[in-house]
DNA sequence: TTAGCTGCAAAGTATTTGCAGTGGT
DNA sequence: ACCACTGCAAATACTTTGCAGCTAA
């Protein structure tokens, strides 16, 4: 058995869910991306797995409900999982409008607008925050 | 004729389009709200309108691209459309997660991220930026 | 007159759900 | 053994498309 395999293993245990081959599988191919990877993405590169796809959706949800993954939106019109991992716990993205690439951006949103919405009365705050642009190799 | 259906057929005019009752009420509803409105909520207030659904985002479409209207994604499974006005010309919101409400927010993005991004090789940099949490009478 | 706009019906894309069987723990 | 997980098929939600007729300019 692979390290990442039972490093995935522990990881899915220790978040109450049953291990499966499938369940590695994923976490196997969110794990070996730096980007984040669509359904369909996740589905070709599941190639030796024979799984059903409305599995995969229900074990990208489930890995979302218990932060194992995070679910991203990029107005693509479909989502995008990454793999959670503590190093870069909250990010954000940059992604090329042409060749799709995706690269996490080293800052965040300024604290003066929160601070602006703290003080008229909101609570529970979260934002998103991505930026667009023909990267150097497709400028 | 009133004044706002003449603007709009100005308007309309202007971006080589043509004026059609259904366009005019379009419209005419998202001049009304200040908040970014689905087709699903377009639709209901255009009850005294005989229209097609198709046609709706067919016109929906047209507008946003022509940019008459610009096409907002909040991350809600839906688009939704706000009239392009100049005093408010980009901009972005924050969205209570429980009554949907949605408001302007006077800040954007710092400009330190984009520099960040151009100096790395970016060209054609747009962003999304939006604020969700409870608002002061949901909190 | 003639593009551009429209309604109708059907298709498309991403994702979800119901159900009955299987497999992890 | 029990319940979470699975495959299969069908359904859902939002949006788009093909086509033929209509209408604003």
């Amino acid at each position: 058995m692979k390290s990442t395999e039972n490093n995935h293993s522990i990881l899915l245990h220790k978040h109450g869910l049953k291990v499966t081959p499938l369940r590695l599988a994923i976490l196997d191919v969110l794990g070996r991306h730096h980007s984040p990877l669509t359904a369909e993405e996740i589905s070709t590169k599941l190639k030796d797995v024979d799984f059903d796809r409305a599995t995969l959706f229900r074990s990208l949800k489930t890995f979302n409900e218990t932060e194992l993954i995070r679910a991203i939106d990029l107005g693509e019109g479909f989502m995008r999982y990454e793999i959670v991992c503590e190093k870069h716990d909250h990010h954000h993205h940059v992604m090329c409008t042409n060749c799709k690439k995706i690269e996490m951006i080293p800052f965040c949103v300024p604290p003066q607008i929160s601070n602006h919405l703290l003080k008229v009365g909101y609570t529970n705050l979260s934002h998103r925050m991505d930026f667009f642009g023909l990267c150097s190799k497709c400028s």
